[in-house]
DNA sequence: CTGATAACTGAAAATGAATATCAAAAGCAT
DNA sequence: ATGCTTTTGATATTCATTTTCAGTTATCAG
């Protein structure tokens, strides 16, 4: 899985006429190391304390590379920081964001998922993406 | 209902012991006769341009009071820019954004709002609110 | 292998949204 | 009105992200 990743973001490269960097070769391996949710800030860290002189610049463009690329994907949550998930092929999972202690649960639910086709069909809309965020208080927080 | 919403701003406002301001009425009425989805910028020039010399400050500090009194909702699209959409007592809608022209379609949908529910539940866990959106093309830029 | 060329990097500067500061102004109870 | 407290707004500040640009590096033709 992480090896099918890579060989999508050198096809994309490929595609693109990128070139392949020894920069880009490490924050793809450390963002495939990560868990959900990591933040550009958080991922850079990580990158500095394995003692591998990559920039910020560096870090902000390659993300947005991997989210052309479609292996990232782009979430705003209140924080002020953007953060990167990682994209699952056929999958798609949403968010139960706790405002109590910051945590993140995440769900899955097909029959939301068809809703959304036939709304956006309704519409004449082509979905690309989506997102869906539910606020609140998880169950140790709502004591 | 422009009037409901002025009330229940007073009420929020006495409950809190808040002063009643020439500022905070104009931008509540300002506010009050936009569509969804205004930035602080927005109406900030839109105030500007009334010759009542109101500031920055002012606007970011007041759409949030609106926010914490239940009458607006902070929406985070991808521009970088915090919007306030008007919140309609039971009523909730969720958004189908064109990246194509940017507009913003709106849609309700009962089913997806019980599945929510539903998860939630499932998750122990509490709803205080939610966002969903989705991104694609509207029918206008798909041809 | 080598040199030309165009893409890539990273430090530093720039941008831009949002927040904090603080003195002056204004609301409100007495 | 008086005095106390909140509010305002110009300005400075913060913080994430983007841009700049000179130096570096990958790639490719020869």
């Amino acid at each position: 899985m992480i090896l099918e990743k890579k060989k999508m973001f050198n096809d994309f490269a490929t595609s693109k006429g990128l070139r392949s960097t020894r920069q880009r070769d490490i924050i793809l391996d450390i963002f495939l190391s990560t868990h959900q949710h990591v933040s550009v800030e958080e991922l850079y860290l990580k990158i500095k304390s394995s003692n591998l002189g990559i920039g910020h610049a560096t870090v902000y463009r390659t993300l947005k590379l991997f989210t052309e690329a479609g292996l990232a994907r782009e979430i705003l949550l209140h924080d002020g920081q953007t953060r990167y998930e990682h994209v699952v092929k056929g999958e798609h999972h949403d968010h139960l964001v706790c405002t109590g202690c910051n945590s993140i649960i995440e769900f899955e639910d097909a029959t939301i998922e068809k809703l959304q086709d036939e709304i956006a069909a309704r519409h004449g809309f082509l979905i690309k993406s989506h997102k869906m965020e539910i606020y609140g208080l998880c169950a140790n927080c709502r004591s």
